[in-house]
DNA sequence: CTGTATCCGCCGCGATACTG
DNA sequence: CAGTATCGCGGCGGATACAG
């Protein structure tokens, strides 16, 4: 089956892993699922912080950051005492939503399927 | 847009963040692919490891025994000298190809919109 | 409220060399 | 050909404290 199957070649640079790449830092999936199934696609730091238990102010800035350097969402600085700021997403970002959602919705789909033969899934090896 | 839009809460170890948990080690989605993609479901070391540019016989090895830890291949050893051996994707690992593929297909579909805007994806900040 | 700066452990992953 | 054993680096990511 190597034939016309889109040979493809896993170039390091290539659209597919790059995409990849964007899962490859723990939170960048969350927040950005979280920015849009749970505050439509805005949202400010907080908010955030609150709707994803287990991040780090730290990690949740950083996410933000790179999220902003790719493209995905923007960054809003509202002029304010005390300081106020929102993320939303780029039409990019919303596109970047799609396959995100696929994931999500796959794993709820398949979850017991999953657990019957993953258990051991995120176990060390020891 | 809180309301129905399926809380989900992202526990631990809710269904999604463990499919997306199969995405944190660099290999395992572009072996997956490789797999079916190029092999039709099924392949030896070797070939694997010429199909994988970049990647080493150690993150290969590694990369394959989480995959049959977690129910995606099943490893065959064919007796034989010198050894042989070939992996093959389960039922579970023919499904998870369906999001796999979908990513990899988003991307090339939005390559030039990654380009444009992320030519610093991976880039270091500094 | 938002964001930055440090310190630091853990582990992914590459390079290399060796066994059957 | 398939696999394992080491060594080592880079960096993710958690905790904490501080600043605007």
């Amino acid at each position: 089956m190597h034939p016309g199957t889109d040979e493809a070649e896993w170039r390091e640079d290539c659209a597919p892993r790059r995409v990849l790449s964007l899962f490859a830092t723990k939170w960048t999936s969350m927040v950005l699922h979280t920015l849009h199934a749970r505050h439509g696609g805005q949202a400010r730091t907080g908010v955030l912080l609150r709707s994803l238990p287990g991040i780090s102010k730290k990690m949740l800035t950083q996410t933000l950051r790179e999220m902003e350097e790719v493209g995905l969402i923007e960054r809003r600085v509202l002029a304010a005492m005390p300081p106020a700021v929102d993320y939303r997403l780029t039409p990019l970002g919303c596109r970047f939503v799609e396959p995100v959602t696929m994931l999500y919705d796959w794993g709820r789909a398949n979850a017991d399927a999953l657990d019957a033969l993953g258990s051991r899934a995120g176990a060390r090896r020891e």
